[in-house]
DNA sequence: GGGACGGTTCGACGGCCGTCGAAGCGACCC
DNA sequence: GGGTCGCTTCGACGGCCGTCGAACCGTCCC
């Protein structure tokens, strides 16, 4: 049975308090250094740079080196699956880790990135408007020297002539000469999500339909009734 | 943060690769004796015993106890779900850890409980004709002390007149002095499905329908292509 | 270039936990 | 009731791993 002790490897990575806390604290998708995950797993520097080393053998935490800082960030979908997994056998649950929680749930399936939606509900978005035929190409690589933390980058997505008609209809003002495509590489749904000012635009229309309403302080995004429906109608999401 | 802590609880039981293995050996839903998970997992009677007090402390597995057996369940489908997720995360997928990945996760979808159908498949059936006023009643309780390992017992379940009706008009051949309910307490789903003589008369007509197949010689069952869409239709699973 | 800063590596200390044999306990069998 | 069997508890041994200070390496800033 030699695939059973990776299982086991896996588990005794998440066996260590501390490392859960720099998980939890990755879990909403966003990318901290070294540093601040020390403090937040209340660790000195070497202890959390041990942890992460670890976490990062074990395919749980990604690194970006930007300067002399090195980002930290967890590998993928499957690791908020299986922390979620895991806060749920968590026996007992007291409330303000139940709305840390749901919070981290919440911002996974939807936030703002700068001015533009992130998380499940932007990648599916733009994963409709593409299979819609709205959208085309995407052959892009994104360049791993450069650009700072979730940024987004030129590629060669455009909109058809479809797309342009159906921006349009939907109600995003865009001048046409800002039709540029942009993307970021959504960390959380390793995918892509639409950013540049047609991003802008589809978030400040999903605003203006409120359809989704964004929090004053941070980057947390709420899904109006009205918006279920219509974010379902209209994207499929 | 003391809701942190419990989460790392959670991680260090999974830490060890010979709870792993027991966790694994109970992953398609079967109750097993404390020995055969010693057995299971390569190591002494003493450390088994360590091993399931610290799975049953912590809310992983549950016990039952049958004279001098001691019979260890997954406490529910939760943990089902994160032995899937950990299985999901464990880099090097060997073939045969992986074939008995799906395996496992085939029979928590539909297994044979002796002449009817058990798992995700058989609670469904029977979510179903309750939800669809064909079966009523359900308020019985499993009395803790006398029955062996997973087997059905007396409750009030009956069939309505279109219940009746609709056992017709499917095809189900039951002679009318056998339309005694009797059901399973779904231990991998944590709900009931049916048993008795309607549970083996519509595992029948889905095997007639070759919607289903029974393995020859264990308890997996296979949905065809028609059974999918059959299922999906019929009883909306 | 010097100094500060972020991060990792090294080495040593300490504690926790998995392991098993032996003993204890209850249930079954003849 | 004596013997066996399944399982748990106890106690002792041993190893693995989390922890931190100190030293080291690279980047940024003036």
């Amino acid at each position: 049975m030699p695939g059973d002790a990776d299982i086991a490897a896996v588990g005794a990575l998440l066996g260590d308090e501390r490392r859960c806390r720099i998980l939890l604290a990755l879990d909403d998708g966003r990318a901290l250094p070294a540093s601040r995950l020390a403090a937040e797993a209340g660790v000195s520097a070497a202890t959390a740079s041990s942890h992460l080393g670890k976490l990062r053998e074990g395919g749980l935490v990604t690194v970006e080196t930007h300067g002399r800082h090195r980002f930290y960030r967890l590998a993928g979908p499957h690791v908020g699956r299986l922390l979620e997994a895991m806060v749920a056998l968590a026996p007992p649950r007291p409330v303000t880790s139940l709305r840390e929680g749901t919070r981290a749930r919440a911002l996974r399936r939807a936030r703002t990135c700068y001015d533009h939606l992130a998380g499940e509900l932007g990648v599916g978005i733009m994963r409709h408007l593409v299979d819609a035929g709205l959208l085309t190409g995407g052959d892009g690589h994104r360049d791993p020297a450069d650009p700072p933390v979730g940024f987004g980058q030129d590629v060669d997505y455009r909109f058809t002539a479809d797309g342009d008609t159906w921006l349009d209809d939907f109600g995003v003002r865009l001048a046409p000469g800002r039709r540029t495509i942009r993307y970021c590489v959504d960390w959380t749904e390793q995918a892509h999500h639409l950013s540049g000012a047609a991003g802008a635009g589809i978030l400040a229309r999903l605003v203006e339909l409120d359809w989704v309403r964004r929090a004053p302080k941070d980057r947390a995004v709420t899904v109006t009734d009205a918006g279920q429906e219509g974010l379902a109608r209209t994207f499929g999401v």
